[in-house]
DNA sequence: ATACTCATGTAAGCTGTTACATGATTCT
DNA sequence: AGAATCATGTAACAGCTTACATGAGTAT
């Protein structure tokens, strides 16, 4: 049975310490989605592979009247994620941005919409840097005091990135404004 | 009919040169490609679609006795992509990094595998970096000259990014070093 | 000659999405 | 009382990839 990069992100939050489907989806939406973004729809199916090949243990949790399941790393799953975590091929990093497709063609706009639109791209990484460092790092931290150092880590190399990307941005806007 | 992010990359493609099908894919291989990937089977099918759709004109392009198909713009296709490129509301921007998501949960590696992860990070993002500066940027300056000055400005953005995170990790890898 | 590039397309399949369906609990 | 959140799952579909299939032109 083979196992994706969605499958160790599932394997990785159970170490981390989420333990329900729901709770790895939610946990996911403020750290890992901006790299690996996952759904709902991925996540329930994926658990029951992983719990038929054996990497993950599940069992009832109820809360009040409301069924719930707790899955557990088992043995496997724990050798699995170390052994991914260490080997060295990695598929090719896949980025899609529909913002910086359109900057590449904006020769075909007159001035004043090339410069509304970065403008837009401009800003659009200022929130981005912005929410990550005021909503997602903040988030991450807490965790260091449980072992775990790289979710700050990680979030600060996105935040930092996108303040990156707004610096560049400015900067060609105030060119593009000269000319 | 609707069309989405990958048919404005095939009228862009158009406007910037490219004719062909394979032309097109060959272009997109040393540009757009870091921020909007294509294959051959998703651009035949879609420059049909563009073509029933009114976007394109088709007409027979021998080259020798060897069968191929030019198309170009026409005034609604030039139309849609003006309208595409000014038009603010955009798709989020997805990536999907498995590199950094093992950066996420590498806590749960010993030291020295931290170290080694953080190291091929850093030399994954300097190989980027170098091969944007030396074999994507050279390609795209040249088009200056015909009035099409923004691909090698994302190339340029695309390289000082790559640098960017390479510096973030030679930084992170000499922190962890000392500790 | 042989390998590589040019050139077009189809078929099968994988991955992931949104929408649907259901119901309990908690917050305002 | 009503809205939001917690919680699990399925169904239909969208988008994209790899592999297959074919063949001509070009460079070594």
């Amino acid at each position: 049975m083979k196992l994706g990069p969605s499958a160790y992100l599932l394997l990785g939050m159970l170490r981390t310490g989420a333990s329900s489907g729901y709770a790895i989806k939610k946990l996911a939406d403020v750290s890992t989605r901006f790299f690996w973004p996952t759904s709902l729809a991925a996540v329930y199916p994926e658990l029951a592979r992983l719990e038929r090949g054996g990497f993950v243990r599940r069992r009832d949790d109820p809360h009040g009247g409301r069924a719930r399941s707790a899955y557990a790393l088992t043995a496997s799953g724990r050798a699995a994620l170390l052994q991914w975590l260490r080997s060295s091929h990695e598929g090719p990093p896949q980025f899609r941005d529909e913002g910086v497709l359109r900057l590449f063609f904006a020769d075909a706009l007159p001035d004043e919409d090339q410069l509304a639109l970065v403008r837009r791209l401009r800003a659009r990484a200022a929130d981005a840097a912005t929410h990550m460092r005021r909503e997602i790092v903040p988030l991450a931290e807490p965790l260091a005091s449980h072992g775990m150092l790289y979710p700050a880590i990680v979030a600060r190399l996105g935040a930092d990135t996108y303040a990156f990307a707004e610096r560049w941005l400015a900067r060609l806007e105030s060119e593009l404004a000269k000319a």
